[in-house]
DNA sequence: AGGATGACCAGGACGC
DNA sequence: TGCGTCCTGGTCATCC
């Protein structure tokens, strides 16, 4: 599932393909994923901007030279699932689940949105429409970004009686956290994905800030985790679902302890924990 | 307002 | 092989 790793690397390869690129054409199998009725006809002739980005799970596509009197406009994909964004090169297969295809100025090169789940969507915005986009304007800091350091977590989590699991699961605490990083974050600072926000110690937080930090940052060096069909924008596979310590990994022993992980549901999620490792009191 | 819960989406995995 | 059931998780609506 994209999360913030998935979506980076994404945006990596989109960033160096996509940029100054002029969108000529756009075909929609499925309208539904879209936000209106003349996606085509408004994104025909904008030139993607070298300024595309990310922000939490989404990514977000700055455009110049659009035709619209609203002024220049932002495409923001959100893949929530199973959503992907390949660049297809001359004559490359389309993706299984291709639901919208771009086609640019450079016939070389095509980009496709595959989602078999048909979670993702694909919003052309105006920038007064992406300052107002639900599930974007609430984000909590970027996770790598110096506003997001012990003591923000540690403020943030002092009132909250919440599970910590599912408090990382929230977007605007911190974004860009899914299912998967969350339990490799809690396993790496030994921390029970049920205890509450406000019993965990100083020494936990700041053990909870790196673990946040490093699992990021060795997903995104592994080239994202590859569970449920991930690809990334070259359609090739990540490295990092090899790497996973937690997730997944129930009834297997732990590479620490050798006791056997457990898997329980926690705010409606499947996770994944050591259970001498990752101890709900301390003791 | 914070927290808990369930719905939604659609296809895959699995049991029989 | 076919059919039914369960599973998956990011986000949002709803209720307390
Ligand atoms: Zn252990």
């Amino acid at each position: 599932m994209p999360e913030l790793p998935e979506v980076e690397t994404i945006k990596r390869t989109l960033k160096i393909v996509l940029a100054n690129l002029t969108i000529t054409d756009v075909t929609i199998f499925k309208p539904k994923l879209v936000n209106r009725p003349d996606f085509k006809e408004a994104l025909v002739g904008c030139q993607i901007s070298d300024q595309l980005t990310r922000r939490g799970k989404y990514l977000l596509l700055p455009l110049n030279k659009c035709a619209s009197k609203s002024g220049d406009m932002t495409l923001a994909i959100h893949l929530r699932m199973t959503g992907c964004l390949v660049v297809i090169k001359e004559n490359d297969q389309l993706p299984k689940y291709t639901h919208v295809l771009f086609y640019f100025d450079n016939p070389k090169i095509k980009l496709a949105f595959a989602d078999m789940r048909q979670f993702g969507r694909l919003s052309l915005l105006t920038n007064a429409e992406l300052q107002d986009l639900s599930g974007l304007k609430d984000l909590g800091p970027e996770p790598l970004e110096k506003n997001f350091n012990p003591t923000y977590l540690k403020n943030n989590l002092s009132s909250r009686r919440a599970k910590i699991k599912s408090l990382l699961l929230n977007q605007t605490l911190v974004a860009g956290l899914g299912n998967i990083y969350v339990d490799e974050a809690l396993y790496l600072a030994q921390i029970h994905p049920e205890r509450l926000g406000c019993d965990l110690t100083a020494p936990e937080v700041n053990n909870l800030y790196h673990a946040i930090i490093t699992v990021l940052e060795q997903g995104i060096q592994n080239g994202g985790t590859s569970i449920s069909d991930y690809v990334d924008a070259e359609g090739n596979a990540g490295n990092n679902q090899n790497m996973l310590q937690a997730y997944q990994r129930q009834n297997k022993p732990c590479y620490r302890c050798d006791e056997i992980i457990t898997r329980i549901k926690v705010a409606g999620r499947s996770s994944h924990f050591c259970p001498r490792c990752q101890k709900i009191k301390n003791s």
